[in-house]
DNA sequence: GAAAAGATCGAAAAGCTTTTCGGGAACGTA
DNA sequence: TACGTTCCCGAAAAGCTTTTCGATCTTTTC
């Protein structure tokens, strides 16, 4: 235990320096009232004792803490995450530290956690939610600002990013569109999911521009590949002509392909095949790999964590912002012949 | 904007219920030198002004600042997430806020970000890896207790606490043994990674125990399906007596239990199947489901909490922990007949 | 009833930084 | 030389809590 000392502290700068721990301040501050060469020695030495301010006294001071709570709902599911990632990247380390809570989709521990962190006088806080749909307000009596991540917030007067699932589904049924398909089929999850019914409603929107109709009403089952299969077998029984298939999640087109080549389908000459979410590690390593809509999560992470520098800083947003999403080809819509 | 009143001080509480703020620390903190009276007095003031003590101003006092730092070398793995949740969740948010950064694998960047924490006076570190291969450590001189997750640190001084792949390894055979399989072939990931070799010692060991041998040398390729599937072809072609697989992933599973239903065999009778990780999307949804070995990370992760915990009260420990693995049966391995 | 013991309470300091404001020195000018 | 500026620097306060220690008040004991 050699490293029993203290952090060096400013009057240990300042003695060491021989001036005033106001002086010191003032040199490492760069504030003007100081003689150059005094700073100069001030700095040596910092240096020297490798001074940090302690952030506890400056927080006190200026009531701001450098700190914002980043909530999430579900830390397992993969949609936190990239979000997340985005908005620890734009933070930045040095300005903003970012203190990490999970609520675990229970709404007495997010209270509790609400309370922890408002306790330790976050400058603000991000609530990212483990589904797209919206999520009750914290209500408007939080002493900090706010901003709502994938889960929108019921309040008109809340500030909510998401992702634009709307234009996602049109993206898919323009791509296929755009490759020659005509006769399209939707199987996506959960019909409770209010994501899910804005994706088909994109994609139909697309299809009409183009003077057409899905094959049939989409499919609304479950979020998972064996949903995907059973789904596309069922479709393909009542419609053999299918040449294209959106579907509402990678793991759905996980099991639709699987189903489609059972089938005797290739993919994507005689089927071609698009997942949301673009889930790497489902997606690229298909057969083919899958082409795919991203959310661009991180981004959307990123642009929560702006806007909420911006609201800290006195300059807050309202309402609900949409995210458009990217295409992401792949094989499974790239014609080999 | 009503809510502009800043939060309720120690003072302010004093001043309702008429005494002194050294007073009403005391009655608050449970300090024997208080009339029962006067504390009761003090207690509801608190209350009415919904009282916290501010987090900055005890922990300039105190030298500690009830945080510490989860530092990840890379988010999006999945295998950092659930030790993060583990870890979270030992904490418990009242007594410790858990500071997230991550490094994305970069050293500079995680060189900047335990600046960064340091700063902030943390009273520990967990360092999270991104591979079960052992890292550098961050050397001696941090000035605060450390404990490295998942990724070992190379000095032998530090706490480490990673998975036992060996054990791993065993299970997964000693399961296949057990189920009657005789004729076994291991098919795992890239040769670079320490722990897929030890992966494969476990396995060797269990089958040599009951006097048999892997029918071939491990197959080392990449963690991922398609390597699974052409390895598992290969194999196959080698060897079509085989009775049993293990597989280095969940991944290298999926992929081996394509080929194998491709080339007709039936899973599990033919060949039973175990895959490594237990990668809840992808194990639960195969065809069959996928029995797959659990490194407990989440249980991981909260050790290693505990054990920073018990470093920052003074008693720390040294060396490489190595947490036990855990089956989880599934279809792939349950025989149908 | 007085002195000793015990019970309560408050003033003040400590923990560390930043900012304000006043004082002193150096400089220029008359 | 005397006066007014400008330039630097330091003392002190503020931010909030906890702890120490001395002061005051109550109770007990003889």
């Amino acid at each position: 235990m050699v490293e029993k000392s203290k952090p060096a502290t400013l009057s240990d700068v300042a003695r060491l320096a021989g001036v005033s721990v106001a002086t010191a301040s003032k040199a490492l501050n760069g504030r003007a009232q100081v003689r150059a060469s005094t700073r100069e020695k001030v700095f040596r030495s910092a240096e020297a004792l490798s001074f940090i301010p302690n952030p506890l006294a400056q927080g006190l001071l200026s009531g701001q803490t450098g700190t914002v709570g980043l909530l999430t709902s579900d830390l397992e599911g993969r949609f936190s995450i990239p979000i997340m990632m985005g908005a620890e990247d734009a933070f930045g380390a040095d300005s903003t530290s970012v203190f990490l809570c999970d609520a675990r989709g229970d709404a007495i521990r997010e209270q509790h956690q609400l309370r922890a962190l408002l306790s330790r006088h976050v400058d603000g806080l991000i609530i990212v939610g483990a589904r797209p749909d919206p999520r009750r307000s914290l209500g408007p009596d939080i002493t900090v600002p706010v901003v709502y991540a994938y889960a929108p917030s019921d309040d008109p007067e809340d500030y909510s990013i998401t992702s634009d699932n709307v234009h996602g589904g049109r993206l898919a049924a323009e791509h296929l569109l755009g490759i020659g398909r005509r006769r399209i089929g939707i199987i996506t999850g959960d019909s409770g999911y209010g994501a899910a019914h804005d994706r088909v409603t994109g994609a139909a929107e697309a299809l009409h521009d183009a003077g057409l109709e899905p094959v049939e009403a989409a499919f609304f089952g479950s979020w998972s590949e064996s949903w995907g299969r059973g789904a596309t077998r069922i479709l393909l029984e009542g419609h053999p002509e299918i040449d294209g298939l959106i579907c509402g999640s990678d793991q759905i087109a996980r099991g639709a392909m699987d189903a489609l080549r059972e089938l005797g389908r290739e993919i994507p000459d005689d089927v071609a095949v698009v997942g949301h979410d673009n889930w790497e590690v489902l997606a690229t390593d298909a057969r083919p790999p899958l082409s795919s809509i991203d959310m661009d999560l991180q981004e959307l992470g990123r642009r929560a964590a702006e806007k909420l520098f911006e609201a800290i800083d006195g300059r807050p947003s309202h309402g609900i912002e949409k995210l458009p999403c990217r295409l992401m080809v792949r094989g499974s819509t790239t014609p080999t012949h």
